[in-house]
DNA sequence: CTACTATGTGAATAACCATTCAGTTTATGA
DNA sequence: TCATAAACTGAATGGTTATTCACATAGTAG
């Protein structure tokens, strides 16, 4: 009947279903397209096919369904990538298979992608919360990786959003297709695990 | 009289001089602590001490604003972090110094790292000028350190995120104090500069 | 078939807000 | 001092938009 605490009313039977559906779909693509401060709640149910009412039998604002978007949408991400990293065993396999996973994700979806930053300019607690329990769970990680002598002896929060940060950056490359060369995902988490596996520096630097 | 292309009219005489900062202060401010579509016109003026319609004596638009703003501040950080690593002579100096130069002028002045990320849904081809500008640059002295045999192989646009990826997300967890542990801006670029010398993983799991 | 509930409608409401403009004040320089 | 331009004012305008509501329809259980 409610989705979390976010007073959402969900539709119980088969048409509405797919009424609500149309709604949500319409919604992240709009986001996406124009930002949610340049969507209007008409146009999002004018392109679900719906009267504007309509919207208001399921979500009490505007705000609440951009909330429910983040919260559905980073638990589909997390999973994914859960799912992928957990097929790998050693951790540079793990750490490649999380690179890619999210950079294909954010490439096949980045509705996604652009919903998350954006709350930053939306409600700040939300920003702060996703990347906080983010850099947490690949803390966890870690911490198993270097029980295991897999990895360095290095703070792992920092870490964690050191390697959020290369993934988050390098994935803005590839689905906004920035710079010149070729944006390739293979090739690119090659470079990314070839800096991670031997550093920057050559030994005439050091 | 007018700033680049924006047709902004800067003031001549001495006390417009301070209304037109005070304005531009005032935006700067508002755009970090409601975000740019969350500030009015009003509230800018208001906080400026000026009337709504003194706002149009010297910008044309609101969003012509923020674009001067964005612009304004983009060079200030370049130039900071130019003259900082500038300064260094090896590359792992001018690289340490550069992220540390990043943080320290984010955490100084938050509202410009907030205004720049911001772009990205007022504006997405300024946001790609300007990621895309920040990556030539750092290209170009990523190409001289390797000249020098400083630096690895690796393909350096590719690098240019990784690194701006690395150092965005670090200056975010300093700036909104996130996660547990304690945001020191020199342990934090030592974990850094650490992992860039001698990567992630133990000789072990290769 | 009937009553009931869920679903849907879209025009109306009430706020909000960027921008304009007709008029006023202030500074300057001759 | 006076004329002129620059700076400033703030109420009015016009457009936009989230949300509401009185009404309509469709599905369903009895």
């Amino acid at each position: 009947m409610k989705l979390g605490n976010l007073n959402i009313k969900e539709p119980t039977t088969r048409n509405a279903r797919i009424t609500f559906d149309e709604i949500e779909k319409a919604a992240l693509r709009l986001f996406y397209e124009n930002g949610y401060h340049g969507t209007t709640i008409n146009d999002i149910t004018q392109a679900a096919g719906v009267a504007a009412g309509t919207f208001y039998l399921y979500f009490p604002s505007k705000k609440v369904l951009y909330q429910h978007l983040l919260f559905t949408l980073s638990k589909d991400i997390r999973r994914e990538i859960a799912t992928r990293v957990g097929a790998a065993t050693t951790r540079y396999q793990k750490e490649r298979e999380g690179i890619k996973a999210f950079i294909e994700y954010a490439e096949r979806r980045p509705e996604i992608y652009n919903i998350i930053w954006e709350s930053l300019y939306i409600d700040r607690k939300l920003f702060k919360e996703y990347y906080e329990s983010f850099s947490a769970r690949y803390v966890n990680g870690l911490k198993e990786a270097r029980r295991q002598g897999e990895i360095r002896d290095l703070d792992l929060e920092v870490l964690s959003f050191v390697l959020m940060g290369i993934t988050n950056f390098v994935a803005l490359k590839v689905i906004m297709d920035l710079g010149e060369g070729d944006n390739d995902i293979e090739r690119i988490v090659d470079v990314v695990m070839d800096l991670l596996s031997t550093g920057l520096f050559t030994k005439k630097a050091s």
